[in-house]
DNA sequence: CTGAAAGCGCTTACAG
DNA sequence: CTGAAAGCGCTTACAG
């Protein structure tokens, strides 16, 4: 392997100084035009790309975000949750329309962990993408604050602290959800999935759940909310335990379109039919909810531009301008699955 | 924002040259025990980190491994293949498991494109995944050898260049395929994909699919090859193609799982009934494969186990040791859609 | 418009 | 085992 050459070595052929080259590389209005050429095309002629360790302990600033993405630790190692694939597609493309490099972790949430990237300048800020129960990542997000870290995250807003979150609007995609589904006839609602503190963004799409109930004067069966994380397996038991409870339902809202596809998987396999006795409603809109069967009612949560605003938002950040909590719109999409 | 600790501030509080806590906290034998533990306590208490630009720049070596992902510029923009997300995922949990970083970057192959990252030195190496015509992609690849840079690329092998791959045995997973639905009674194969030396990988799974057909003394009808590159779209359009050129078929091979249920969803709007009329068979398992309707049979690319090799492959590159290009095996995935 | 010089925060010979 | 010093390759005041 040839050495890497230098600004010097461009100095030294160009017959200027280096500070010059320096100038030249970075456009620098400072550097007479054919001064400018001239660098330009040796640095081209060598292959020369500017050291950006140097440069970035120089200027103390990397061009680099970073994006932390936890996993729920119960959760089966080998899969990633769809939603969050999707997102880190879109946060990649986001990056690099903005000239941001992007750093790429994932990360246990028991790990021990101190936003290394920031505070060893690999990163100007990171981008918090899921976690497993709120009240402990509570902790974590308080200890970056503490740090000054800059960061943004995706999810519901954190009323308590000074944090910049980018989320859907969770309250009314499942108000929305839920309304359509009563306007198909359907009286008796389950609903799978932490409805807590824990999992805020969940507890949003029950308290919407609840609200289209008792505005539409049916009654919230507390014995039908049953817990799950997001995944399919989680989803699946919940099913299964929900109709050994013997309580009664016509229609089940899945927290998440893994839940629900698990609950659908677990009506079938008992005997149920969906839609026809059994109407099946989830969240995120994940691609395989377009492919199961019956097809996914779901509600919507644009991971494109989501990414781009978790991006802009932090960018912002970075160059100290005011940046707000942002709620995005969630969108109805009415596939099979819900009997419509 | 409160400035960062530097290693002097730690060495003036611990009472010990700056030097002396450099070694301390990567844990030199050269350093008294006792010393390393008051200076490892300090930098704990000041939340001090190491700065990586500045020791990367030192050290001349960055820990941190790039990925560069190439899309299909013809691809829509929005989405990006469900398989390449996989692979996105196993090589980050790889990474952060070697102590690597992860550079992500998505990259149009019409780009001008050089191997910014390892020649910037962000980055020791390069992973490569995905291009879009292979020929135009070869010759940056010699380019990448040329500047001696150091990378690893997901794929079939190129025999005539000296670049480590690590891919599937397309021909292999190709043959058991086609083999395993010529069990069930199917004689008239169309493949649908590219298979040319524009797209090696399609090719390969190409000459299985031929060399299990004539193994089999069944012919091989060129007129059912019909081009498609890796979207549910263009499996579409090219079995739209298919049902219009008025060639007899029983079964459809399609090179990718996209291409395939793009495919089954052309025969179902065109009264084609999937598998009892056409048997369907695609390649990858991708997650949505389990969810399509009839289910997918198909070829599992381990993307777990590629990763891990993609990974562990640079690694080994960058210390200089002899490293080989990797067959992996693949699993034939029996489903719905083969009719069996 | 250009150059000489300082310095970003580390790691690593070198000397003791 | 420890310290003083050099230097990684840049950017950026400062002076002209």
């Amino acid at each position: 392997m040839k050495s890497k050459p230098t600004s010097f070595d461009i100095a030294f052929r160009a017959g200027v100084s280096q500070s010059t080259v320096s100038r030249a590389l970075r456009n620098s209005p400072l550097v007479n035009e054919e001064t400018r050429l001239k660098v330009q095309a040796i640095a081209r002629e060598l292959n020369y790309k500017v050291d950006k360790n140097a440069s970035n302990l120089r200027s103390q600033q990397s061009s680099t975000l970073a994006l932390l993405l936890f996993e729920d630790p119960t959760n089966d190692d080998s899969l990633i949750n769809p939603f969050f694939l999707s997102m880190l597609g879109s946060i990649t493309k986001a990056c690099s329309d903005k000239g941001y490099d992007l750093l790429v972790s994932f990360q246990q949430m028991n790990d021990d962990w101190h936003a290394e990237f920031e505070d060893s300048n690999k990163a100007d800020g990171i981008i918090l993408l899921g976690y497993g129960d709120f009240v402990d990542y509570e902790e974590k997000l308080i200890q970056l604050i503490e740090q000054d870290t800059r960061f943004v995250r995706w999810g519901a807003e954190v009323e308590s602290l000074p944090i910049v979150s980018i989320g859907c609007d969770n309250f009314h995609g499942g108000y929305q959800l839920t309304e359509h589904v009563i306007m198909n006839g359907r009286k008796h609602f389950a609903f799978l999935g932490e409805a807590s503190s824990h999992a805020p963004e969940f507890f949003d799409r029950y308290k919407g759940h609840c609200k289209a109930l008792t505005d539409n004067q049916l009654s919230v069966n507390q014995a039908c909310q049953i817990d799950a994380i997001s995944t399919e397996d989680s989803g699946y038991k919940a099913a299964l335990a929900l109709i050994e409870s013997g309580e009664p339902f016509d229609a089940i809202f899945g927290a998440s379109d893994l839940i629900a596809i698990g609950a659908m998987r677990a009506l079938q396999d008992n005997g149920y039919q969906v839609p026809e006795q059994v109407a099946v409603i989830g969240f995120d809109d994940i691609p395989m909810a377009s492919f199961t069967f019956p097809s996914l009612t779901t509600a919507k949560q644009n991971t494109k531009l989501a990414g781009e605003l978790l991006v802009d938002s932090l960018i912002k950040l970075i160059q100290g301008e005011p940046v707000k909590t942002t709620l995005m719109p969630t969108n109805l999409i009415v596939r099979k699955s819900c009997g419509s």
